[in-house]
DNA sequence: GCTATACCTTG
DNA sequence: AAGGTATAG
C-alpha cells in the first residue's frame, strides 16, 4: 500500500521552490483553522487536498519542498476510474483552466524523476494557494510600526499567512463551524469528503478524497445522510445553501463572487441559510479575495476587549452587528 | 439596535 | 461550552 512521503526517506521524488520560513510556518498555516483538511502525517509533514490533488508539503529555512501523488502511486480502491471521469468539475477544473491559461507550455512531464525543482504548474498552484506573491515581512513591519501591541507577540506568530481556498470547500466548511469547536469541525469535514467527495488515493489507511460538489450537497436525501454523520441542524443548511445557490444563481456563482466588491460578495453570502456575518466574512476573506474583510468571532471579540480596550461593547451581551462593523 | 432562546453533538 | 445563525420581541 502506497505511503505519506517524507523528505529524509529520499523513497518519494520531492520538488522545491525558495521560500523563507519568515514567509509561511506550515504548522501555523495550515493548523490555525482557515483550512480542515491539512494533516500533520510526519514530523513537520502536512499532507491534504488542494486543486484536485493530494500533496504533501514540508520545509527547510529557506525551501517550501512538496509531493503530489500520482494516480499510479495511489490507485485506490475504485477511487481511480470514477475518481478521474467524474473529478469535480468546478473545483479541479476550474483550477485547470486557470493554471493552463497562464503557461505557455508544459515542461513537468517530462522532467526526469531526479528533478527537485518545482514544475511550473505545481509551483504555481502552491504560489496561488499561499499567495506568495504577497510578501508578509512588509505587512508585519507596517503593522507592527502602526501598533505597537501587535509588534511585540509578531514574533510568535511569524510567517502566519492567508491562504487562498476554493470558495465551495470555504463556504460550506465554515457553514460547519457554527456554534462548535475544531477539533469537532475536522472530523466533520473528514467525514463529509468521505462520503460525498470523489476519492483521489488511499495512503496509510487514509482515503483522499475531493471535497463534495455543489450538485452533490443539493440532493434532497443529502440532510439525512449529513444528520447521520453527525452534523447535528447544520445538516439542513448545507443542502439547502447547495440547493439555493444552484436554483437561483447557477454552479459559477460563488467562482464569480471574487470579481465583486466585498460588501457585495458579503451580503450574497448572508442570503443563504446558515450563513450569517461572521460565515460570510470568512469565506470572503479565505477564498473570495476580500482581504479588507475582518471576521469577528468569539474570540476577536474577547482580544478587542483585552488587549485594546475595546470600550464601546464592553456592556455588549452579544456581537450585534454594529460590533462587528467598530471592531472591524 | 439589542436581548433572549433554540438548535445537534461531542471533545 | 464549543470559531454562530435564525427568529421573535
Amino acid at each position: 500500500m502506497a505511503k505519506h512521503a517524507v523528505l529524509s526517506s529520499g523513497a518519494k521524488m520531492w520538488r522545491c521552490l525558495p521560500c523563507a520560513k519568515s514567509e509561511l510556518r506550515l504548522d501555523l498555516t495550515l493548523a490555525c483553522g482557515q483550512s480542515f483538511r491539512w494533516r500533520e502525517t510526519a514530523d513537520g509533514h502536512w499532507t491534504g487536498v488542494m486543486g484536485g490533488r493530494v500533496w504533501t508539503l514540508t520545509q527547510t529555512e529557506d525551501t517550501l519542498w512538496y509531493h503530489v501523488y500520482k494516480n499510479q502511486e495511489c490507485p485506490g480502491e475504485e477511487g481511480d476510474k470514477i475518481g478521474i471521469a467524474a473529478v469535480s468539475p468546478q473545483v479541479e477544473n476550474k483550477t485547470e483552466k486557470r493554471f493552463k491559461g497562464m503557461l505557455k507550455k508544459e515542461e513537468d512531464e517530462e522532467e526526469p524523476v531526479t528533478a527537485v525543482h518545482g514544475s511550473v504548474e505545481e509551483t504555481e498552484m502552491l504560489r496561488d494557494y499561499f499567495q506568495l506573491n504577497v510578501k508578509l515581512e512588509d505587512l508585519y513591519k507596517k503593522w507592527g510600526d502602526a501598533d505597537p501591541h501587535f509588534r511585540h507577540i509578531a514574533d510568535i506568530f511569524t510567517g502566519v499567512r492567508m491562504l487562498r481556498q476554493e470558495p465551495t470547500e470555504c463556504l460550506f466548511s465554515f457553514i460547519c463551524t457554527s456554534n462548535n469547536h475544531i477539533s469537532r469541525i475536522q472530523g466533520m469535514v473528514e467525514r463529509l469528503c468521505q462520503a460525498l467527495g470523489t476519492p483521489l488515493c488511499q495512503l496509510d489507511q487514509t482515503a483522499h478524497h475531493n471535497f463534495p460538489s455543489l450538485s452533490v450537497l443539493a440532493d434532497n436525501g443529502i440532510e439525512a445522510r449529513l444528520r447521520d454523520l453527525g452534523f447535528g441542524y447544520r445538516a439542513r443548511f448545507l443542502q439547502q445553501s447547495a440547493k439555493q445557490i444552484l436554483d437561483t444563481h447557477g454552479p459559477q456563482w460563488l467562482d464569480s463572487l471574487r470579481t465583486v466588491p466585498y460588501v457585495e460578495a458579503r451580503d450574497a453570502l448572508r442570503t443563504l441559510p446558515g450563513v450569517g456575518t461572521k460565515v460570510a466574512d470568512c469565506v470572503c476573506l479565505m477564498s473570495l479575495d476580500k482581504s479588507e474583510a475582518v471576521p469577528i468571532d468569539t474570540h476577536v471579540w474577547q482580544i478587542a476587549k483585552r488587549d485594546y480596550a475595546f470600550a464601546s461593547g464592553k456592556g455588549q451581551k452579544s456581537i450585534t452587528d454594529k460590533l462587528h462593523r467598530d471592531i472591524g
